[in-house]
DNA sequence: ATGAAAGCGCTAACAT
DNA sequence: ATGTTAGCGCTTTCAT
């Protein structure tokens, strides 16, 4: 009653035997025409190739990964999936990843203590992943340092590392902040506020300085009341723009360090009978496919996931692949620019 | 040169072997600790895992799977990662699995044509995963299909099918969809309409069905211009609306198929100066995160991401473990309730 | 209860 | 250019 004693031979999961047998060639030659490592003769690879259709084989992955060492799969860790800026960037990680004959492995929870940073790291171990783009732009910094202890070849987005084996995304948010800050002057505001996003997490570090930058280079004065540092929650734009809202002398344009904190203010601005954008401009930035259908629709400084992913595994692909060209150690970059909605006009007139 | 030569012995990357010698014992009895196969006296299996975390030791994965056949890795196909109904559901799927010492596949462009099914099949197929939910909703039945003739178990929501591999999750939309005409039927609503999500989804006719018993069982008439296909997208959602709009006798409150659609009716009536709840009463499903910060902020028929996901992960992993009690086959049930905030009111007086 | 040994399906070093 | 063969690190008979 064995399946053998059933099915027929062309029935049973092919196995690379199967393959050389009925292309009458040896199983070496069989992994070398699908691997292309040496060049097989033209007649050989195509009896291989037809008898690979024919049977529907495929190699067993884990069986090249164990005798290879090389897993084909990459990683990837961000910390809140729930943020609609992850999910897109995951779709484009995923989408070169497998493009590529990579599978990856997605890591999505929050960092926080030891035990859950250990049982990152352990996953990303346990399957023998090539490389791992940390992509929380946070700072967590042991599970870079336990990654780095194993030799994992990472990416980064926007946090020099002083390691070979990391690999840093600069991301060019001077220039779409930039873009905006001009854009709200050109409107005639000399009132800009500023809500930031934690301190901790590097990148809300950088869109500040960018932000201070583009208004110093504007010859504005930023009153430090108006800068406050709101958490890139929804929630936390509402506190903030609350606490915006209550200075006697208070900005009449608010650029936000991410789009969800730019939707609080939205939301405190209709609590406080605040009309935007005739009483109050409202800058986001990432663009999140969101920012369309909020009333009004947001203007925000757009930041494209897909770049974002495709560099990502790019980076790590070139370090998985030592025989793709380039040697070098590019810096990817990625860029930003202004995306005009309706959350912004000229200040009110009585000011 | 070599890393040998270097470096101590202990920091070499442990194998089963090294941890056998260090313990005295034979692999065998490693492998059986680790697996609690069989029965290993105390002193013996003491002495193992003090050489396991000695080491720190864990075992290869893909030597596993390689000979035992089992990869602990399961699939998980969703249509549309931007759609911030399945990035929760990713999550909480996740969260079971890796509590489980499961690892995921996620899979989530769209499935259109022949190649990118082959194409999913195949991710699924190569990495050997036990297991995969299908929870694009849809009919992507050849995917179905591919999957279950290599006999991968499956789990599936509301739809039935007539195979042993395939468990279903049912989700009582019934309930919550009741509670959400009650409700607007208690306030006052006579004319109530619906903006359904694309006939080829399974779910999206369920939930339709579930509306016309609804109104059914309250004696409602609904006419047949009040029911109209959007396709579950904001945009969808604008256009059903603006066509509700048209109607010379039109409904006073909207449920509609999902919260995307129910957003871009608020965004419809914003356009149309029809202000919500006063004028028009909108009811959403699903319970997005966002749904919470619309304005107003969307009164909600929800359904439990995370109780799906967890249902999903269990259903595969009751079917992956034979060990594991319950040899029956459960119909997983997630339940639906309607969360009452600010888009629903009574009808105009007036009309 | 424990150990010895035979592979799992493949790649890569070594022959030819 | 092609074939032979030795493992990769583990689980699992089969002995004992």
């Amino acid at each position: 009653m064995s399946p053998r004693s059933v099915r027929t031979v062309a029935r049973e999961k092919p196995d690379i035997r199967t393959v050389a047998s009925l292309a009458r060639v040896s199983i070496a030659t069989v992994s070398r025409t699908i691997n292309g490592s040496s060049a097989v003769s033209d007649k050989l690879s195509k009896r291989v190739w037809q008898a690979i259709e024919q049977l529907n084989y495929f190699p067993n992955t884990h069986a090249r990964s164990l005798v290879s060492g090389r897993s084909r799969i990459v990683g990837i860790i961000v910390e809140d999936i729930t943020n609609p800026f992850f999910p897109e960037l995951i779709a484009s990680f995923e989408e070169f990843a497998v493009a590529q004959g990579y599978e990856v492995l997605v890591s999505t929870g929050k960092i926080e203590n030891a035990a859950q940073i250990e049982r990152i790291v352990r996953r990303m171990l346990e399957r023998k992943v090539e490389g791992v783009a940390v992509l929380t732009f946070g700072s967590e910094e042991s599970v870079l340092d336990q990654l780095a202890m194993h030799g994992i070849p990472m990416v980064l987005a926007e946090f020099q590392v002083d390691n070979p084996q990391v690999r840093t995304l600069a991301i060019d948010y001077a220039t779409g902040i930039r873009e905006a800050v001009e854009h709200l002057v050109a409107l005639g505001h000399r009132k800009i506020g500023y809500l930031a996003g934690p301190h901790t997490l590097h990148s809300a570090g950088t869109r500040l300085h960018c932000f201070q930058d583009s208004t110093a280079a504007c010859g504005l004065k930023i009153g430090p009341d108006w800068i406050v540092e709101a958490d890139h929650t929804l929630n936390g734009g509402v506190r903030g723009m609350q606490q915006l809202l209550r200075l006697k002398n208070r900005p009449t344009a608010v650029v936000c360090s991410n789009d969800m904190t730019a939707i609080g203010v939205l939301h405190a601005a209709h609590q406080a009978k605040l009309s935007v954008p005739e009483e109050l401009s409202v800058v986001g930035l990432d663009d999140i496919a969101f920012t369309q259908y909020t009333l009004p629709p947001l203007t925000t400084i757009g930041l494209s996931r897909h770049a974002l992913g495709r560099a990502a595994f790019e980076a790590l692909y070139q370090q998985a692949e030592p025989n793709e060209s380039s040697a070098s150690k590019p810096n990817y970059i990625v860029s930003t620019k202004l995306v005009l909605r309706e959350s912004t006009a000229p200040p009110p007139a009585g000011r």
